[in-house]
Parts: structure tokens; C-alpha cells; sequence
DNA sequence: ATCCGGGGGC
DNA sequence: GCCCCCGGAT
């Protein structure tokens, strides 16, 4: 009843107060702070479902949950910080049911912290064969390394989440699983598992890989973490994860969150959490023509300031094939410049599937450059003798990756100076210097310097 | 057989 | 924003 009240209240308070709230068609709640300032609330729930959900999702494992996994310490008022860091690192990349047998061994071998720094890396690397991601292994022995210094000098573990972060393969995730599990002290988590539960139940649409969401949902992971007990908490969010709210089957019917979970309200569970599929950049195969003089000089243009390296220096680029999908350059010689293509017969470059095919702009330089290789029927060389080692620079802009091949025209003094006099008449600004010379006195974009390097 | 998820380091 | 590496899902 004085809830009621409360709330009643507060919302007038906030019509009268805040009359523009009204327009936001997204619900609207206002609460007090502890200094009595107007507030809103950031989350698409109702006080009452925020207040609840710690309290449902706790009787839900109390009888559903897991109770007897290993590294589990809720059951007990001494818990050891040591089991739940080990059983965090391993259960980052891994499943429960893998985790067990490899969390037993390194128990049996290194039943402390101690145990583990002071062991020979070879051994912490045997125990962790077959888990994968073995950067994890050796994060794993450095933090315990730094834990055991920590404890030297403290007498204890870090006591706080910044102090756990600063241990070598913990995050803010691990840290706060930690905190509130390993010390039964207050912490937060929110990992995969939590993030798919909460942006099923908030309905919550946005990229989880946006760090605007990612601030969105460790904000609510706050709000509904109790200041009491985090670490049952986080203990239930993860079994609750794990085992109901499942990434293909959620098994809702079983769930105690189903009656005010967003998604399932949508019937649209497992169109969350949403994340953007990595747009696969279409790529675009050029190559780089070193033109050469006998003075081994080579041959440089001014772009032109309006499109890509606007009014920097560049090697005149021979267009290739501009292909999208999983396609090896191999199979795309199907058409035009093949003797181009043929320098990179052996290349199987796979490139990221896709509609969208590029159109290649050449500028005005370039087609007189290559017009005028083709009339003289000049044939571009692979820089390197080697098949192996005339691989193409890639080069990752917005849009596209771009993969330039370097290859080498060499010009008599006659034929230099001939492609040099059809450029100034088309009014291009050109350049014949050595690589170094070029690095040290043009504005050369990145890839330029990539290749010549 | 292939795709995809996942947490932290860089 | 990529990489690591495995296993579960499809």
C-alpha cells in the first residue's frame, strides 16, 4: 500500500515537474534517490518486476540449481577465492561438463595458488591440453604468480574488483564472479550467459557488441544484482543461462522470469541477444605498379584530392578483378587482364562472402598508364622471384579490404620518358624517385609505405 | 561438413 | 576489432 502510494506519487510529481516526459512514448517511471532528486529509471521494467526478479530467479535454483559442481561456494561461509579464479578462467571458453574432469586434475596437482605459480609452465600446459585457447593457460600462471606476490605483501587475496583485474586473464566479468562468489563479497557479473538472459527479459534490440548496449546491460545487471548474497545471484544467473535460457532452445515453460520476460511476451526468445552479423567487407585486388626507370627511379602520382588518398602519393594502380563471395583469385580469371591475374595463380585468397561487387575508379592517370602499357604491350613482373613471396599487401579500409599486388614495369630512357610526357599532358602531377627518396619526401599512404617495405 | 559463440589481451 | 580454439548446434 505505501508502495503504492509511493509510486503514485512520484509519477504525479513527475508529470508536474517533468510535463516534456510525457511525449516519450517508452514507459516512463520516476523514482527518488536517497537526496530526494527526481530520478528515471533507464529500464524497460517496472519497479515492481526489477524489485522481483532477484527473489524468483533465487527460489527457481534453490530447487532447480545446481548445487554440487566443484567450485561452487555458496554453500559454505569460508569460501576459497583461489577454486572460484580457477574454475572462472576455465569456464570462460568452456562448457561445465568439459570443465570438470580438467578443474579435478589441476585441483589434485596444484591444490593452491601457491602450488600453481610455483609449478613449471610445461606442467600447467599439460593439465590444460585440450581446452583450448591456451593464452588462457598462461594468463592463468602469471596470475598466479601475481596473486601469490599480492598475498606475500597484503596477506590475503585482492580484496577488490580492481585489484582481481589486475590479475593477467581477468576481466571485468571474472573479476566481479570473483568478488561476489570467491569472497562472498558484493560484484556484478555479466557474461554471455547473463547478457542473453537479460536481453531476453528486458527485450533489450540493440548490438551487444555496441558498447553503448554493453553499458546498458551491465547497467541492469547492477540494478538487479542484490546488495545482499551476489554471489547466489550470480551463481543462479549463470545455471539459469546455462540450463533454461539456453541460446537455440530456451526452455521457458521451466523458467521462473516467463511471465514478465519481454521476449517471450514476443514469442521472439531467440532473436535475442541481437548481434550484428560482422559485415563481411567486400574486397577489391589491385595491383601496384613499381614503373621503373633505368635509373631505378620509380614512377609516382598525386591522387586526386577528391576519393581515396585524396592528394597523397601513390603508385599508379592496375585494376585486377573486383570480386565478391568466397571466391579464390584462381577461379576469377575469367575475364579481362589475365596476364595481371596470372601473377597470382597461386593465390587461394579467401575473402569474406558477399553481394556487393565494387566498382574500381580509375583516375585519369591510371588509365592513361594502363592504356599505354597495353599499346606498348609491356608485361608487369612479380616483384619477388619466389611464387611464395609476391603475396599481395592487404589493406583494410572502411568498406573493403583492398589487396595490392606490387609488380614491376622496367622502362628504357626512351619509353620513361614517353609515359612521362602523356602524363603532363593530361596535367598529372608525377614523380620519378627511389623508394627512399619517396618514403622521405611524399605524403605516402599507409599502403604505400606497406609496400615498399 | 560448416557455422558460431565466447572473454580477455593486444 | 581481431585473434585464440574447441565443442555444440545445425
Amino acid at each position: 500500500m505505501m508502495l503504492t502510494t509511493k509510486l503514485i506519487y512520484c509519477c504525479l510529481v513527475s508529470i508536474v515537474l517533468h510535463p516534456i516526459n510525457n511525449l516519450n512514448p517508452k514507459p516512463y517511471i520516476s523514482l527518488f534517490n536517497l537526496q530526494g532528486i527526481l530520478l528515471p529509471t533507464q529500464f524497460s521494467h517496472s519497479l515492481t518486476s526489477l524489485d522481483a526478479f532477484a527473489p524468483r530467479l533465487l527460489a527457481w535454483f534453490e530447487i532447480n540449481g545446481r548445487h554440487d559442481l566443484p567450485w561452487q561456494q555458496h554453500q559454505t561461509d569460508t569460501p576459497n577465492p583461489y577454486i572460484v579464479w580457477l574454475s572462472e578462467v576455465m569456464l570462460q571458453q568452456t562448457q561445465v561438463t568439459t570443465v570438470l574432469p580438467y578443474f579435478a586434475r589441476f585441483m589434485a596437482s596444484f591444490p593452491t595458488v601457491q602450488d600453481l605459480a610455483a609449478a613449471e609452465w610445461d606442467t600447467v600446459a599439460e593439465h590444460w591440453a585440450g581446452l583450448g585457447y591456451y593464452a588462457r593457460a598462461r594468463n592463468l600462471h602469471k596470475g598466479a604468480k601475481q596473486l601469490v606476490e599480492v598475498i606475500d605483501e597484503t596477506g590475503e587475496y585482492p580484496t577488490t574488483l580492481a585489484g582481481w583485474e589486475a590479475i593477467s586473464g581477468v576481466g571485468p566479468s571474472t573479476a566481479g564472479a570473483i568478488m561476489a562468489m570467491g569472497l562472498h563479497r558484493y560484484g556484478v557479473i555479466c557474461d554471455g550467459n547473463v547478457k542473453r538472459v537479460l536481453t531476453r527479459w528486458a527485450a533489450i534490440d540493440g548490438d551487444i557488441t555496441k558498447s553503448a548496449t554493453t553499458k546498458e546491460l551491465w547497467a541492469l545487471a547492477e540494478r538487479l544484482t542484490p546488495k545482499e548474497n551476489s554471489g547466489l545471484f550470480a551463481q543462479a544467473m549463470m545455471d539459469m543461462g546455462a540450463t533454461l535460457c539456453t541460446r537455440s532452445k530456451p526452455a521457458c515453460l521451466l523458467c521462473p522470469l516467463q511471465d514478465d520476460c519481454l521476449a517471450h511476451a514476443q514469442g521472439r526468445e531467440t532473436d535475442y541477444p541481437v548481434k550484428a552479423k560482422k559485415q563481411p567487407k567486400p574486397s577489391k585486388f589491385s595491383n601496384a605498379l613499381l614503373i621503373e626507370n633505368e635509373n631505378g627511379e620509380i614512377l609516382w602520382l598525386q591522387r586526386p584530392d577528391n576519393g581515396i588518398w585524396g592528394g597523397l602519393w601513390s603508385l599508379p594502380l592496375a585494376f585486377i578483378e573486383k570480386i565478391s563471395g568466397k571466391v579464390a583469385v584462381k577461379d576469377a580469371d575469367k575475364n579481362k587482364n589475365k596476364e595481371l591475374i596470372a601473377a597470382n595463380d597461386n593465390q587461394l585468397l579467401e575473402v569474406a562472402s558477399n553481394e556487393k561487387v565494387y566498382e574500381t575508379e580509375f583516375t585519369t592517370a591510371e588509365q592513361i598508364i594502363n592504356e599505354w602499357i597495353n599499346k606498348n604491350e609491356l608485361v608487369a613482373k612479380s616483384v619477388n622471384d619466389t611464387l611464395l613471396d609476391d603475396s599481395p599487401i592487404k589493406h583494410s579500409l572502411t568498406h573493403f579490404h583492398w589487396y595490392l599486388t606490387p609488380q614491376t614495369v622496367n622502362l628504357n630512357t626512351k619509353q620513361a620518358q614517353e609515359i612521362t610526357e602523356a602524363l603532363q599532358a593530361g596535367e598529372i602531377n608525377i614523380n620519378w624517385l627511389n623508394a627512399d627518396d619517396a618514403q622521405a619526401t611524399l605524403g605516402l599512404p599507409k599502403a604505400m609505405v606497406k609496400i615498399l617495405e
